[in-house]
DNA sequence: GGCAAGGGTGAGCGGGCGCTTAGCGCCGGG
DNA sequence: CCCGGCGCTAAGCGCCCGCTCACCCTTGCC
């Protein structure tokens, strides 16, 4: 809510619930990092030194450098599922729905863009376990958009031939946003979600709405 | 042209031009490495070990382990600009390039994976010499979709709103599919490009092809 | 005021990294 | 038959990595 709970970069994350403070500071510290230079060429000096911490200081709260990962991601994932699942929950019709988990989804990987190319870019870093963890969460992200797409295909509203494939398309176009959205482009994360939303509604096929 | 210049995972690539062989084989078992491990994860022993060679045979054809990053990225992306300019300068309405343009440039991402993986996410582990140069590349990438998508919204074939930023939509989508793309999934390199030139023809609003 | 507990530091260990160097075997030309 | 040069290897240099350990300073409780 406060200004206290974002970084440099404006983006506000629900990191409010990770304690103690200096934990927070060393996860907030790996994100960064991690989204400039990848996992594997990150160095745990330069994550403690991000914090304004020793070296050894990061051990206190984490396991290993991994844990830190796992950590960012579980989070990060367990946002994502929220977004869309809070979208595909809300009322009005399909294509409403489907627009609204679109541009919400869009803004959070634009907007938090730090937070969102580590966890969508960095799964492979993870061990075996970690990572099974990680790919259950992304199979809910997958039902939720599939099931609004299921439900306007039902609806007639949508016309889609292939609905896995479509919702693929449609998922991965949000995600690839973390990797080129700059935010001293020329467009603000909300004007790319509105683009995206409308993207996205002529994918399905949607009657009426958005697509002229 | 012969099994000769394919890798196990079947892919043909244009390393036939690189020259001696050791060196092409090093390049190869590069591009495998990066691909699996991505480029700070993978150890110059890595490589002469995958390419048959002692460790200090890499150093003899190369004289840094940037610079075969930096020869692997280079000769993708002169692939991809050739083939995007290749479906742009052909015959045909701009519905009929931009689908050609659309599913070529997915089966290439698709089927050889490992090498446009290392071409498209790896772009951060260049110098910034090397990034600068395959930027140029890029913005030529860029030039020849939106060439297509403008003629067709000149003729009428289009209904465009923001051509930059349906173009920008329009790559996004064909180079994520190097991220997610699995050669033992349900899904051929040619299928997924069909698919995709399907919904890029909607994206854009094409008249009477493709989308019903 | 004594003291246990826990967050923090400085120094450093073992190891693997990118890269170098001295030298070996093979092969074509005189 | 000798020899120069080239492709390659074995060994190893210096560095920095992830991580540990012995110790210190603060804080709260009696």
């Amino acid at each position: 809510m406060s200004t206290a709970e974002e970084t440099a970069g404006g983006e506000a994350q629900p990191w409010g619930e990770v304690t103690p403070d200096a934990a927070r500071r060393l996860l907030l510290a790996a994100v960064e990092a991690f989204a400039e230079r990848g996992y594997h060429a990150t160095t745990t000096r330069d994550i403690a030194g991000r914090a304004g911490m020793s070296p050894a200081a990061l051990y206190i709260h984490y396991k290993t450098k991994e844990e830190l990962l796992h950590r960012i991601s579980r989070i990060g994932h367990e946002k994502a599922v929220d977004i869309l699942r809070t979208a595909a929950r809300a009322e009005g019709t399909p294509a409403e729905r489907l627009a609204d988990a679109v541009s919400s989804f869009v803004r959070w990987h634009a907007g938090g863009r730090t937070t969102a190319r580590v966890v969508q870019y960095e799964l492979d870093s993870l061990g075996p376990g970690a990572r099974a963890e990680i790919l259950a969460l992304r199979r809910q992200v997958d039902a939720e958009v599939r099931g609004i797409i299921e439900e306007g295909v039902r609806s007639g509203d949508f016309d889609v031939p292939d609905v896995r494939g479509t919702t693929l398309a449609v998922l991965s176009l949000c995600i690839d946003v973390a990797r080129w959205f700059n935010v001293d482009g020329p467009r603000t994360p909300e004007e790319v979600g509105e683009l995206y939303a409308d993207l996205v509604l002529r994918m399905v096929g949607a009657r009426g709405t958005g697509a002229a």
